[in-house]
DNA sequence: CTTGACAAATAAACACTGTTTATTATATTT
DNA sequence: AAATATAATAAACAGTGTTTATTTGTCAAG
């Protein structure tokens, strides 16, 4: 009876056209202007047929979000070419920005938009997705902390502190809040503090 | 000829009735939530009123942006009682948290919300508001130089990475994605992550 | 081959949203 | 008191997320 297990593939189908859909729109006009009648028209469907694929539509982006870091840990793979813990750590930053700021909507769906994070509360499921990344980061430190680079610190409060700087750097630029400065140097000045902060944790962390 | 003024009077007191209902309606329900027609039944004119006083919804946040941009500068105040620039610069930062903390949705406004610099960039204005804040961290930054605490780097740089850092360690916490940690410390671990990046500013900036 | 049952898709409606326009009511000036 | 300028609004427009009742399509059993 392969049947049901079609009906299953099909459904996977439905869902996989409508996340298309779905993030095309919302990465060129944003959530708000993202409408399930916009998904609709470009899957060739009726509105609420989508309701009998996703609950609301931040159930749909929710599954966007995990998509994106998905995508994000793809970027990361890119570190373990390197053998140094902390020119690991380095290129992990790096990585981390270039990626914010040539996907801006999908960094917005990972770390800042409630869309997804109220749709994970509402089934009351861990964030998994969020945890994969940042263990990655802990990692990375852990061997630092290993190989000397590294004081021992309680692990968790070293890894907060350097996601956090870097996570704010990101979300001033994406925010458009670099407007503090009259010229527009924005990506030099994050280059500029990158290297201060590298600098820093290398000697101070 | 007191009309004009009386008229003009008027006008101040409707815009700030318009404000008051906003920002009450903004801090209980969020952005989103606020309809026209939510504010218009609270100050009891119909909705199309409010377009007499304020050109669209985003300009009506820009201007609780502006307010909210006063009351942390009000906080920010207590800094100037403490004579010592390096204690000034962890007294500020604390005062940051503290804010952000007990004003999530003033937070929001002042540093992620689009709607408020995109009534900016329409009239095609400078940030003065994000302007001054920075500035002041600036000073006592360039204090803590003076006094011989951080080696003479370049101040725009060495401000952005303090605040960067403060900026996204709030951020990670109100948009709740302290959730990679399973436990519920948030607050300590807040606390631990600044104690440890002041420290390493103490050593390193 | 037809009928009954189940599943999938939809049209239409509900209750909203920001914003604009044409109209009415109020206040000021002549 | 009449004419004019100003302020306020009702109603409409074009959109939103979501739900419900209805129709369409598929498929197995009689």
């Amino acid at each position: 009876m392969g049947i049901s297990e079609r009906k299953e593939r099909e459904r996977e189908d439905m869902q996989r056209q409508i996340l298309n859909a779905a993030r095309t729109l919302f990465l060129e006009n944003g959530f708000e202007k993202t409408s399930i009648r916009a998904i609709a028209d470009v899957i060739e469907y009726s509105p609420a047929t989508i309701y009998l694929y996703f609950k609301d539509k931040n159930e749909i982006f929710y599954e966007l979000h995990e998509q994106a870091f998905q995508a994000l840990e793809e970027e990361f793979k890119g570190v373990f070419l390197i053998r140094d813990p902390f020119a690991q750590l380095v290129e992990l930053g790096h990585l981390y920005t270039k990626w914010a700021v040539e996907n801006p909507g999908l960094y917005d769906l990972c770390f800042l938009m409630e869309a997804p994070m109220e749709a994970l509360a509402c089934r009351q499921e861990s964030w998994k997705k969020g945890k994969g990344a940042f263990d990655l980061l802990r990692n990375v430190i852990q061997r630092c902390i290993e190989a000397g680079y590294f004081k021992a610190h309680d692990l968790d409060t070293a890894a907060l502190t350097v996601w956090s700087y870097i996570h704010g750097l990101v979300t001033i630029y994406l925010k458009k809040r670099m407007d503090v400065f009259e010229d527009e140097r924005d990506m030099e000045r994050i280059s500029e503090s990158y290297a201060l902060f590298v600098r820093m944790i290398r000697d101070g962390l």
